[in-house]
DNA sequence: ATCCGTATAAAACACTCGTTCGAAAGAAGA
DNA sequence: TCTTCTTTCGAACGAGTGTTTTATACGGAT
């Protein structure tokens, strides 16, 4: 009932930091790949290759142990993204700012996290997938993940487009959230529609195909 | 084992046919807030009024009920989708061919499904779900229901842009679905990060919005 | 060597899951 | 009324769920 069983700061370097790992790594690909719901606990355990109390012992229950799932892949993209955006500047040479500011917010999210065994691809498919439930707890978990970088940059893209009005660049920016999601996630339907010319599961393409197609839209003239 | 139970050709107007009805209801409901796995039986059975046998006596399993789901709510989208798309014609005064095509596969998805209980909303959220899924049954499900009438607006689309690479028109038919997929799935987060000023919800403004956003993605120069 | 906090292990907990069964009820025709 | 087919209902099945408990092993410190 109370949180007792929390681990409690180990000071030096953990050596069961290895089950912890491995529990995150195995239940990050399942998860992503069939959902909280669909995946069991025991089947995580087992594919982790640790005991089923395991999961209850280091993280306290199943939900947290997706809540520090994200707390522990989502840091290094959202630091990522802020360094890029501060990194962008108006100069001759450079590409325009809008570009700039959109490549900042997407590259770290396709490329990064792929750092202790979770490859970037598989936590981006879980993001993915908890974007599109309306579930408290996976809103919650996002929002707190992500909503103030993301917020950073849509006063970035603001600022980058001022003949626009908000309310405009707002709906822009959730259908670049989408794109990106949706690109993230992989589903394969694209390959099926067009028979696999087109990979999203290769980043730079994806980010190379993306940036422009949204920009453009991103520059379209506002809507009556 | 064998499909024996089910329903055996009902030659008139089925009365239970509002059991059935009843449940469809129900788990497109269900399913779209929480997912297949989400979701029991029992519950679905208990929102719907009707006992827990039904689904499998009516449907044969959970897995044939959201197959029953999809039959039935998927065909209006796509037949509308093609009645659009035959009107689809260049003439003075009316929009460009790209911005007609576009509309012509995005308006059913957004505005139909409505009928006999379910508001399009929600189904369109089911969708939505299971389409950032890798999980084999959805992706039959969901070839079966779209991938026809998908592929003929990808040709409209590649007709209506005959100096952009095909590759590039699919890369950015991905990302159509990509936006598509995610407003329709109205997951909250980009009235929490706006503050609620951009309502996805709201199918008309969505079009109004979107349409052009992609018209200006899709006319963008191909990428080096 | 003892003690102690940490970690692992196996078993059991109380539920919920999808599915099945047998009986009861209803509807329609002979 | 009797019969037949369809549909509903309550109860149960076996399997699987997340979690808890109990006991055992490990590793340093005193």
């Amino acid at each position: 009932m109370t949180e007792s069983q929390a681990k409690l700061a180990p000071t030096l370097a953990e050596s069961p930091a290895r089950t912890v790992e491995r529990i995150l790594s195995a239940a990050a690909r399942l998860f992503a790949e069939r959902g909280m719901a669909g995946v069991g606990l025991r089947e995580i355990t087992a594919e982790a290759g640790v005991n089923l109390a395991a999961v209850n012992y280091h993280f306290g229950s199943k939900e947290k142990l997706l809540e520090a799932l994200f707390a522990r892949r989502a840091l290094p993209i959202t630091q990522e993204r802020m360094r890029l955006l501060g990194r962008c500047a108006e100069a001759p040479g450079r590409q325009p700012m809008l570009e700039q500011v959109l490549e900042g917010f997407l590259r770290p999210a396709f490329s990064l996290g792929r750092e202790a065994g979770v490859d970037g691809a598989t936590f981006g498919k879980l993001r993915a997938r908890l974007s599109v439930e309306s579930v408290e707890l996976y809103r919650r978990i996002l929002s707190q993940a992500f909503d103030a970088s993301t917020a950073a940059f849509l006063e970035a893209v603001v600022a980058a487009l001022p003949d626009l009005p908000r309310a405009e660049v707002e709906w822009r920016f959730h259908f670049m959230l989408g794109t990106m999601l949706y690109t993230m996630a992989d589903s394969g339907r694209i390959q099926s529609i067009t028979g696999g010319t087109c990979q999203p599961s290769d980043a730079e393409m994806a980010l190379a195909k993306l940036v422009p197609f949204l920009c453009a839209g991103f520059r379209a003239p506002p809507t009556a």
